[in-house]
RNA sequence: GGGUGAUUAGCUCAGCUGGUUAGAGCGCUACGUUCACAUCGUAGAGGUCACUGGUUCGAAUCCAGUAUCACCCA
């Protein structure tokens, strides 16, 4: 026997952790490899941002690519999981921002330059931390080829991609509503909007027609915009106003006239059903200008600071001072008609919090409708398949109602917009380098556009970019399409949506085949995590305290298919005792391990009942989860081997192995280890994908005493299932073993008896083979009921003085050495018959209508008839039992 | 306002193509320190599957409506 002291009582992980994933890393084993006849398999990561710093969602989101990557590299197919950040231009410009004003600097007093290259050193002194906290989690990347949205290669397919879609007509600059805050003075993305219902005014103006006669009341909730308006628009169908449209409007506070339209956009039921118009300050009021070919007047500076063409009045004030004066003198003018209190959304920067004001300037569009044809069609048709399904609808929704996409940002960092202006002719370029000469007036005085693009504009290339387009290289020829990408549904449209189309057109393939979509981590009251909340634990204390092994394993273990995750500490215990729960069967195997063991051959074991029945079920797993795990169920792929490890290898296989583990019989005593050492080191090759690192260790140690092919968990098979080792016989005998136990423990517990107190059972079978198979395998019941002796036959008397339980058609009694409570004994009988009773009215209730007869297929019927049987004959054993008790 | 989804045990949720005795983890109750594990073991309690109709021989499962909640978009 092997020291005890060797292994440690429970398991601790950093160590092993660090240990495995510095042998995988240094092995290479990360790379792709396995068989080059078979299909590579590759899976591209969601870049994280390189300012990020790994929470729950990244946990979720890498574990799961993880469980996947690993999963297929065990199939033997060659894996890449290509890792990579990106520069998320806003987020890092601002972090680096925020540094240079504790030292009292903005970025406009050092300069662009000077800036640019600020944040390049921050990025290579504290970006990519995330990179690290990966390999905490397992992640089992290829870091060889760790790619960065500003790699010289991925900018220079940025440059290409911008040139060759401006060429195509398809990027356009145009003026355009925008989000705009002008704290951070730049366009803003949708995304990067955030709404906030705040409470605020509806002050209902009067606006007098120019003839003097009568006027109309638009109701606004920012009256400074005014200013701005170019019309006031009402419903063609409501009868209200018919009559007015055409007329003019004296503008208030202005000396502008303006005219009053009909657009199917005014809502009839709001407000008055007459809506002001200010084209250059509203997105709604944009589009209904364009309809109507309204003047667009911007009375607004990008600081939301008004100008001149607000009037003389209120040039130079702040947006909100002017509100305030717009409102006031409008009091003064008796235009007032009344205030309303009024509950709306406002849109504030996502990094500011500033409120976002809806600005008319000139910007980049990527014209998103020719792209989006094919990208439909590859939905449609299946080459792209979304799960779960359900977000195929929301694809569309979006696909077919698209807009053009604004990709220049008012930033520094980024990839600077490829568009160059000639100083003296104003002519426009757009180039993939600098040109020399204008190709207008040949002047040399070149400027490049000051923008630089949207992040995004980088990362839609990304399932190209990273594998080294525009160079034709063959890592693009191999990797491309990839397998299946997994990321959260917020960026569908922002990300998914626009790699499929970007790769489709530049590329006449599809990214990938599948998308898995997964839910959000909340917490235990199932809010989502955020940093203001202070609800989101750090990953990687969790990490250090419990592994990442159980980290993993309860995030997959609780998490269906797309599902969010309740995340609480109490989660975590599921896998940190379920690692625990490993490591000590693991223990008790190596400490019945006999000093230079050597391992039986296949044909010198002795298999009994125990032996077949856990390989059966061994090869039932080995077969649902390698299903689960293509299927990407990988909570029911967790479900199946967490199950089996633990409710049946260790609380029926290992007990019924420590009795032979004593025998004096080699054969038995190898046998038993033999099972206990391969079953084990089978299990570690199921659970590998969830928990990396604990199997490892297991597996290895193993390995060094119970020769396995593979040099690596990491790279072993994945365990193919052998069906004919799976043996419903063989089940069915251990099922009834195991329910008899089960009933022989329940019959204990009435009595409550001392938990090792020995008992004498007499069991009443019904067939033969029932007599051998207890007989058999009596020692079954000596380990896990504590049963001395078993006196089976099939016309056995019910000792006197017994209580007894029934198991299928056999009847158990247990004799009664002390006091037994007669009333409690009766009464459960009762509660059995009552329910047993149920069953059969149900049962009979099918049988005996003519209608399910002729329409149930065979087989259901078949199977109710059966259990008719077996359901009356436990409930006339069960009726004697409570017969003789009386 | 438009869309998508959810409602099953005290809690968090499974239940995929209608036929199960409706499951799991946690929690709860009782007993237990026998030589893998108290991060454990054994046994047990606990559910009119949100509501109302419909389809069907048969509905937690399919359909319609109602209620409540959540998320996304505007």
């Amino acid at each position: 026997m092997r020291k005890i002291m060797e292994i440690k009582k429970t398991y601790e992980a950093k160590q092993i952790e660090q240990k495995w994933y510095k042998f995988w890393e240094e092995g290479g084993y990360f790379k792709p490899a396995g068989d080059p006849a078979k299909a590579p398999f590759t899976v591209l990561i969601p870049p994280p941002n390189v300012t990020g710093i790994l929470h729950m969602g990244h946990v979720l989101n890498n574990t799961l690519q993880d469980v996947v990557v690993r999963f297929h590299r065990m199939l033997g197919e060659p894996t890449l999981w290509l890792p990579g950040v990106d520069h998320a231009g806003i987020a890092t410009q601002n972090v680096v921002e925020k540094e240079l004003a504790k030292e009292g600097k903005n970025r406009h007093q050092i300069g662009r330059e000077a800036m640019v290259e600020l944040i390049w050193k921050w990025k290579q002194e504290k970006g990519d931390r995330i990179i690290s906290q990966l390999k905490l989690l397992g992640a089992s990347c290829d870091w060889d080829r760790l790619r960065f949205t500003m790699d010289e290669m991925l900018s220079r397919a940025v440059k290409e991609v911008f040139v060759s879609l401006y060429n195509d007509g398809l990027i356009y600059k145009g003026k355009y509503i925008i989000n705009w805050c002008p704290r951070c003075v730049t366009a803003l993305a949708n995304d990067e909007v955030e709404h906030a219902d705040e409470s605020g005014n509806l002050w209902h103006i009067r606006y007098p027609f120019a003839d003097g006669e009568g006027y109309l009341i638009v109701a606004t909730t920012r009256p400074e915009t005014m200013l701005g308006d170019t019309a006031v628009a009402v419903n063609p169908k409501d009868e209200r106003y018919t009559a007015i449209v055409g007329r003019q409007i004296a503008l208030p506070l202005t000396d502008r006239t303006i005219p009053v339209i009909a657009d199917d956009y005014v809502d009839l039921e709001f407000g008055t059903g007459c809506v002001k118009v200010t084209p250059a300050h509203d997105p709604n009021d944009f589009e209904i200008g364009r309809r109507h070919d309204l003047p667009q007047i911007l009375v607004m500076d990008e600081h939301g600071v008004m100008n001149a063409e607000a009037g003389a009045d209120f040039d130079g004030m702040d947006r909100y001072a002017c509100r305030a004066k717009v409102v006031e003198l409008l009091q003064e003018q008796g235009l007032l008609e009344k205030i309303d209190k009024h509950e709306h959304a406002v849109g504030h920067c996502y990094r500011c919090n500033t409120v976002i004001e809806p600005y008319l300037s000139d910007q980049w569009f990527v014209k998103m409708k020719p792209l989006s044809e094919r990208a439909i069609e590859v939905v449609e048709s299946g080459e792209v398949r979304f799960q779960p399904e359900r977000w195929t609808k929301v694809y569309m929704h979006w696909m077919n109602n698209i807009r053009d996409w604004c990709i220049s940002r008012q930033i520094w960092w980024g990839h600077r917009i490829p568009a160059y202006y000639c100083e003296d002719c104003g002519q426009m370029m757009v180039a993939a380098e600098k040109p020399a000469r204008c190709t207008a007036c040949q002047s040399s005085q070149l400027r490049q556009d000051e923008d630089v693009l949207d992040t995004w504009f980088s990362s839609w290339l990304w399932p190209f970019s990273t594998l080294g387009w525009p160079e034709e290289t063959d890592d693009l020829q191999r990797f491309l399409p990839t397998q299946v990408l997994i990321t959260a549904p917020e960026i569908i449209y922002l990300w998914v949506a626009r790699m499929i189309m970007s790769t489709l057109h530049f590329r006449g393939v599809i990214p990938f085949d599948t998308v898995l979509l997964h839910g959000t981590v909340r917490d235990d009251l199932g809010r989502k995590m955020s940093k203001s909340l202070g609800n989101s634990p750090d990953p990687i204390d969790i990490i250090d305290k419990v592994g990442a092994d159980a980290l993993r394993f309860s995030m997959v273990f609780g998490t269906p298919k797309g599902a969010d995750v309740i995340y609480s500490d109490s989660i975590l215990e599921t896998g940190r005792n379920f690692a625990n729960k490993i490591w000590n069967a693991f223990r008790f195997i190596m400490m019945n391990l006999p000093e230079g063991y050597v391992p039986l051959r296949k044909e010198e074991l002795r298999l009994e009942l125990a032996d077949r029945w856990i390989y059966s079920r061994l090869n039932e797993t080995a077969r649902d989860a390698a299903e689960h795990y293509a299927n990407l169920r990988l909570n029911d792929a967790g479900q199946s081997v967490f199950q089996f490890i633990w409710d049946e290898f260790c609380s029926w296989y290992i007990e019924l192995s420590k009795d032979r583990l004593q025998s004096d019989d080699p054969a038995i005593r190898g046998t038993a280890l033999y099972i206990l050492l391969d079953v084990m080191q089978t299990s570690m090759r199921l659970l590998h994908p969830i928990m990396p690192f604990i199997t490892e260790e297991i597996w290895q140690s193993i390995r060094s005493i119970f020769p396995q092919p593979e040099e690596a968990l990491i790279v072993a098979a994945f365990p193919a299932c052998d069906t004919s080792a799976i043996d419903p016989e063989i089940a069915d005998d251990m099922a009834f073993m195991q329910e008899a136990i089960s009933a022989v423990r329940n019959l204990r517990k009435q009595l409550n008896l001392n938990p090792g107190a020995r008992v004498n059972l007499a069991i009443r079978v019904a067939e033969d083979r029932q007599k051998e198979l207890f007989a058999r395998y009596a020692a079954y019941f000596a380990k896990l009921a504590k049963v001395d002796d078993l006196d089976v036959a099939r016309d056995l008397a019910k000792p006197p003085a017994s209580i007894a339980a029934v198991v299928r058609n056999v009847e158990i009694f247990l004799p009664l050495k002390g006091l037994v409570d007669f009333d409690a004994e009766r009464a459960r009988l009762a509660k059995q018959i009552e329910k047993l009773e149920k069953e059969l009215a149900g049962i009979n209730a099918k049988l005996n209508n003519q209608n399910f007869l002729n329409n149930a297929k065979a087989e259901v019927v078949e199977n109710e008839r059966q259990r008719l049987a077996e359901t009356g004959t436990k409930l006339s054993l069960t009726k004697d039992l409570l017969a003789d008790l009386k």
